[in-house]
DNA sequence: CATGAATATTTCATGTTGTCAAGCAACCGG
DNA sequence: CCGGTTGCTTGACAACATGAAATATTCATG
């Protein structure tokens, strides 16, 4: 491998492991754990059966279970069924859990610390960069 | 929070999430687990304290220990005696563990499929905004 | 329409990772 | 030498993760 992509390999290594202490920090200053963290920003968005939250989650389904036991214990998320299909469960998101999500959302250190650093078109720069990296339009 | 921040933040979490998923794949491979593959890494180039390894993963010591213990017991990684102060036991890969480490960096996959996708110019673009992000010189 | 395959969720057993508190051995400064 | 600090391990415990088995429901096919 040539040193230049060595180097931006590392580089995002790095990047990652940032990235993740510090949604690790947000979500322990609201008593969460990173999975829990996850799980409720997906439900913030929009109810989902506890099967696509696994699939989001690419984990199987009976961890699911456990997390949204522990963040329901919790009174941030409730499962309803469903009116279409009586197997299947849908996991939402309570008033309490959209609050701590937005709050959630609002103290990723993340999006400040390392971003600040850029100027404007540097993260147009950027921006373009990872969108091809990830193969988006 | 701008538009264009949010989504350089979107992508990077895409990009984080991507680049996890390919780790524990590579890991899983060898039949290492993420953290035993991290802390094999970290050993295959130097050997060091324990407390070393527990700083760099920036967990528990005592946590290191259970880790370190997993992959002694399968022949990749030894304990030595500090000469310099016996109270220090120094972790390094065996001659295997080498091995494997070196196959498991030539496994990430991450480093061909979507950076395979930018030019050199884009490489060193990327390089040089992710260094700025970073704070390095 | 009845029956069997497939799907959604949960439970249980098990293993890994992580924390914290306590303990032991060894170092170090007075 | 002695008291405090440091490095590592142990034990108890919680969260996360997997896989297999159990249950309930849907769906397709004969």
């Amino acid at each position: 491998m040539d040193p230049l992509t060595a180097e931006v390999v590392e580089l995002i290594g790095t990047v990652v492991a940032r990235y993740h202490e510090e949604y690790e920090a947000a979500a322990a200053e609201h008593q969460l754990t990173g999975a829990q963290a996850r799980v409720l920003a997906l439900l913030s968005r929009e109810p989902m059966p506890m099967r696509r939250v696994a699939e989001q989650l690419k984990c199987e389904p009976s961890n699911v279970t456990g997390i949204v036991d522990r963040l329901e214990s919790r009174g941030l998320v409730e499962r309803r069924p469903d009116p279409a299909d009586r197997r299947v469960k849908l996991a939402a998101a309570t008033e309490r859990g959209r609050e701590t999500a937005t709050r959630l959302r609002g103290a990723l250190a993340f999006a400040r610390e390392p971003l600040a650093a850029l100027s404007a078109p540097e993260r147009t720069a950027l921006r373009d960069i990872l969108r091809r990296m990830l193969g988006l339009p």
